[in-house]
Parts: C-alpha cells; structure tokens; sequence
DNA sequence: CTATAATCGAGACGGTACGTCACGTCTTGAT
DNA sequence: ATCAAGACGTGACGTACCGTCTCGATTATAG
C-alpha cells in the first residue's frame, strides 16, 4: 500500500523520513480543499514544504498520490464490541455514516469507486479495503452467533454490503441534496437501519 | 437535464439531427474506457466525427456532457409491479444488482459520486437521480402499505437507501475483487437482501 | 528560414497574423537582456503576449526559435558602394565592426557558431549567412576587378574571410576585456584592418 | 584556471590522482557530442565514473568545468619561429587553420563565445585567451620589427585579430558548408591569408 | 593503533524550465 | 445559424537538470 521499497542498498542520502506523512496530508488537505479538479501536484508539493522531484521519486503520478493519500487516512475505522449485536450493528452503522459524511471517509468512497473502474492496481487497494472493512463486520457477525443472537445461515458478505451501503447512500444523499443531517438525524437514521435488518438476521423473531 | 434549448427560431441551418445521440454515445464509451481523468472533450468529438464547436454548442462544458451522457443512458430502470411487496423489492433487487454490474448503471454510479463531490450544479443532476431513483422505492412502499403489508412509520427513505446501498457495494466488491457473478448467484444475492430487510419493515412479525 | 509551411488548406482558424513578428522580437529582447542561460519560453510568450502552445506551434523547440530569431533580424547588413575599393572596404569594415558590436549582430555570431557545431539543421542558417554576407564582399570586389582596382587571381573568399575575421575577432576581444570602442577608436581600427589588406590585393603597389 | 586549491594541509584522504583529468576529458567528450544545451553535469560525472560532488569539489559550476576543460585542452599552439616574418604568420596561419579545425581548438572557439556573452566570469578565461593567443603573434611582430622586416605604426593587434580571424571564419564556413578541406587547400589558404596583409605591414612594398 | 578528517560513490533534496496536452474560446470558409 | 477544422491563452502535467545536502565507505595523517 505505502511506497513499495525501491532499490534500498544504504548508498546515496536516505529519504527525508517525514516528507512521505508530510506530502500525504498536505495531498489530503489540497483535496479537501479544492477537490478533485482543483487539485494540484504543484500546490500539494508547495504545502508540503517539498519539491516536486520528491513527490514524483515517491508516486508515479497524481492518481497514485490521491489514493494512497486517501488509504492511509481514509479506511481507519475504530473497532466495536458493545456486547449484543444490536448493539454492536448501531454502533457500526453510526460510524460509518460519520465516516462517509466527513470528508476524508467520502473521499476513500469516492477513490474506492474510481479505483474498481480501472483495470490496474486493483489488488493492493481492494485488500485494503477488505481487511479495513470487510472484517469488522465478520467479528461482529460471528461474536453473535456465539452468543445465539444470530442465525448461522446468514451470507456475512450481504449484512455487510447492507449495512454499510445504506450508510454510504445516505451520505450520498446528503452530498447530493446540499443538507447536513444533525447529530440527532444521524444517530436516528443509524437506528433505523438496524431496526430494519435485525430481525431478518436475529434468531429471535420480533424483536426491535 | 437535456439540452437546454438554445437560440431555435427557424432561421439559418438546423442543428444535425444525429449530432446529440453520437456525441452521447461516444462520450459514455470514452468514459467507460479511460476513466474520468482520461476523458477529454477533443477525443469525444473526434470519435462522434463532430468538431469541437458542435459539443460547446450543445453542453456548456466536460461535466455537462457527462451527466447528461449518464443521466441518458444510466437511470434506465424499468418499474416494478408484482403485487406482492417481497415480490416488488426482490425483483427491484434483481434489476439493480443488473443495473449497477452493467456498464452504463456503473458509469451512473460513479458519475454520481464524482458528482456530488463538487461544490457547483448540483441542483439537475441530485433532482435526477430522485426523480428516477427515489420514487420507484417510493410507488412500491405506498402500495405495500396501501395493502397492508407494511408498517407506516417506516421511513421510505431508508427502505431505498438500504436497497440501493445494498446493491451497489455488491457491484463495488464484484469489481475490487475482479469477480463476475453468475445468473444464480445474482437471483439468490437479491432474495438475501429482501429477507434480511422484509422482517424490519413487514406488518407481519415471522415473514420471510 | 522562417517556419516551413504544415498543412494549410484554408480550414480552421488561420494562425494570427502579427504573432510570428511578435515572438521573434519578444526572442531577441529576452536573449538580449538575460544572455543563453536566462532566456525562458515562458519569458518569450509572456511578453510577446501569446501562450506558449502558439509559440511551440511555430518552433520546435528554443534553439528553432532564438536561431530563427537571430536569423531574422541579426543578418541585416546595409549594401555598400562607394565607388573606389578602399572606401567600400572602409565602410564595410566600419559597418562589421558596430554590426558584431551591437547585441544583435553579437548574436547571430553566437548562433552561427553552435549552429555550425550541430549536425542537424545547417542547411538554410548556412545559406542564409552565405547569401548575406558572402554575396556583400563578391560585389565589392567584382566592381574593383571591373574597375581594375583589384587583381583577379585574388580568392574572393579569402578577402571576405580576412575582413569578416578581423571584425569578429575584435569585437570578440572588446567583450573578453569588458572594453567598449568609442566611435573614433571603431573607425581607425576600420582603417587599419582596410590598409593592412589593401595592399595585398590591390593591382597598384604602394597605396596606402 | 586549473583547480583553485582548496584546503590542502595533507591530513584526511587525498584527491584521487586521475580524477581531475578523467573529468575534463569527459566534459570536453560530452560537449563535443551533445553542444552546450546537451552538456549536462551528470552526463560529465557518470561519463568520468565519479560521482557529482568529486566534479563539484573542483569546479564551482557547469561554466567553470567547460571553460577549465576547454583551457586545458584547447589552447595548445606550438611556438613559431622560422626566421622571417613571412615564414612566421605563415606557419601561424597554417597552426591556426588546423587549429580551429580540430575538436579541440573548435570546441574552444565556441566556449569563448559563449563565455564572452555573459557578464560574469570574464576574468579568467579572457586573459587566458589572451595570454596563450594575444603573446604569440606580439612575439613574432616583435621580432619581425628588430629585423626591420615590419613597420613600427602598425598596431599589433590589428594584426593578431586579423590572423585569428581569417583563420576562425574559414573554420566556420568549412563547417557552414559541411566541407573538409585538403592539405594542400589549407596550406594555400595560409599563403593567399598572409600574402594578403604581408604587403601591408611589411616595410618593402612590394613583397609576396 | 586509534582518532580525526577530507574525499569518494551514490543519490535524495528544493527549485526551475522544459515540451506536451487539455480546457473552453475564437475565427475561418463551407453548408 | 450551424458545421468541421484548428489556432488561441491558460495552466497543470510529468521529466530533466541544477547545485546542495546527506549518507556510509574509503584513505590518508596526527597523536
């Protein structure tokens, strides 16, 4: 995902160690700031306090800046285990669609979707972004059906791809829309999108 | 969202009638090949056989054309009727999961993203994608309801969210994945999605 | 010399009139003002008030460019005839002397000397110097032979090259000394050079 | 003009013995095959496997590198004197044609132009030029004058300019016009140069 | 024998200019 | 009035080179 180590033998001066972070939160700031059109290799090198050279000795181009910009501050996610799978799913859904809302969440959707259009360096990214995200929904999944909350017959794959679909249609309807849901709003809507897939999951017919 | 009527009174040479649909179709087809940042103007009219002059006097510019190249051909979605509401959402499931895999409903998609990632013209293309997108789930939910299948305090909403969502980060992960789903495996993934969502908006505890 | 004709069937928008004119002037200033190393495509299009594209449609590249610039306005040389051979040596001599001092003259000497360095491109720069130059001293003599002024077993390439030599290495010697002729100093070194090869090329022995 | 003597009191690692040759070689080679907007520093240093701050260690700058390397090699003239003042410039002549015909002594002519075009750093390199050229031709003037084969008003010079000149411009147009001329053209050339100006600085008119 | 120190090769660094390419505008002659 | 063609001013692209710098590895003298 990083900078996939070129030839390092210890000759020649070594890299600037802090230029890498330097130049990918001044790339993820000049983003946030200007967007994707208004973005500028010049304009991220000059904010990072960094030539041009050293941005191009370390990504081949603007897309491989962008994206690995984004990787690296726009798939952290912190972990949930609040011990039911109600629970557990709300917490999640609320996350993710203070995720998605802020901007370097809606920027890793948008690089995410970008990314899957485009036949080359489909790997490094998909895994990335499988193991982020994809994972913590089988740990919530699988504590539950320990614990008997949950069916055994239910593919993870589809809870996942609801959940957290539903959160990212709802930041895109934001976007689209030009509204910013309230706290309240937000915290309500997470609610409702686990009120409305736990039955069908559970294994206590139901319940709410 | 069309073209916007410019200055017709009749008098001087009548626009080409082919013009609109050549241009449309190459701009999508450029876009489907080489991406956003591989999209230029010069190449769309080039492949459509038209000069510059007659893109610039139909669409004000690149993103114009675009949207309304996706809104063309990408929010096709034929409407829905069973009479049933599991049978209303699985099929609606089954064309969206189609939709999104195919590439003019991915284009739509990733269209839409890039869209609402920028600051300007929302307005046309966020109406669009209502327009065509939201009332669909809309129509289906007020006759289920109608019927007596559904509750009434379900936010509509997030019914469509939940749907759409569900089916879009499917498609999102059949491409980071370089997966190509079968028949089956896309019929079965759309009854999956309606079970898990059926009970939580049902009238009728114990569906299935 | 100048551009070389493309493509030019009377479609599309014809290139501006004046800009040819324009950069090449614009080319000379800059060359002028801040020397080889502080000569600038951006300077040159900047003040010549073009875009760069307009300036690297005409040139290839700023060799193409400076050479044609020096080639079209460094080559100007007024014609001399003032009926005796030792005047129209004077006068060409004189005229040598401010041409090489001047900072167009100077150069078209420099240009003329990397042009000759490279193997590419001789062909129209040599004979654009041949016809200016070469043709001046052929008249001269041709006229003092006809005169019977001048011996016709004299080669008439090695008069030009003994005048134009001595010029040029002057001037040379003004600018490696940080030395500026006054005007009376120019044209006594004019005689000089003129009464030193006089004598060997005239048919009276003795004059002076 | 050679290396500038830094500080050297004996303690640390000496300068590599070859280095400052193999460097000059390598700029003198690059120059000859690339021309000054091909003459790059890490051509020079890659060419003369050392690396750049070996080349910076000696020479300040590019400038300094070229004019160093060019007055190391470029300004070799064997010493003249054959006993008349005929017999000298024609020897010189002959040097000087062959001279500047070479890669070298061409190489050489061109840097000095180069250099005379820029404010900076005239010092060195001009009196180099004019020690190792200017002395040459006041030694056999001087000499010619003892011998009462030269008249005293002549100034020098005029004469060395001359010379030099004819010798340089004939160069030129042998490059001009992709010729290469004979033994015998050159050896006729320095006769026809010097039967041209002998008359005029000689004090027996009438002399060949 | 160890410490100090200048030089070496390599190559990253902040800049700056290069020549290319696309944008959206414009200007032409033809339809 | 619209068309195809294509030049225009603007500005970002990714590359190359400058002269500087920092590294670890020599290679000498000084103590």
């Amino acid at each position: 995902m990083t900078t996939g180590e070129g030839p390092r033998r210890g000759r020649g001066r070594p890299r600037t160690p802090g230029a890498e972070e330097r130049i990918l939160d001044a790339a993820l700031a000049e983003y946030g700031e200007h967007g994707w059109s208004g973005f500028t290799m010049d304009a991220v090198a000059r904010r990072a306090g960094v030539g041009k050279s050293t941005v191009y000795l370390r990504w081949s181009d603007k897309d491989a800046l962008l994206t690995d910009a984004v990787a690296s501050h726009g798939l952290e996610l912190t972990a949930v285990d609040t011990g039911s799978l109600a629970g557990d799913l709300t917490q999640l859904a609320l996350n993710l669609l203070r995720h998605f809302h802020g901007a370097a969440g809606w920027a890793a959707l948008r690089i995410t979707f970008d990314t899957a259009s485009v036949d080359d360096r489909l790997g490094d990214f998909a895994e990335a972004v499988n193991e982020v995200h994809g994972r913590q929904v089988e740990q919530i999944c699988l504590r539950a059906i320990e614990r008997g909350e949950m069916a055994e017959d239910i593919p993870i794959t589809a809870v996942t791809e609801t959940i957290y679909g539903a959160a990212m249609v709802h930041a895109l309807s934001e976007r689209l829309e030009a509204r910013a849901d309230s706290d309240v709003e937000v915290e309500a809507r997470a609610r409702h999108i686990v009120a409305m897939i736990l039955p069908g999951i559970s294994t206590m017919p139901g319940t709410t």
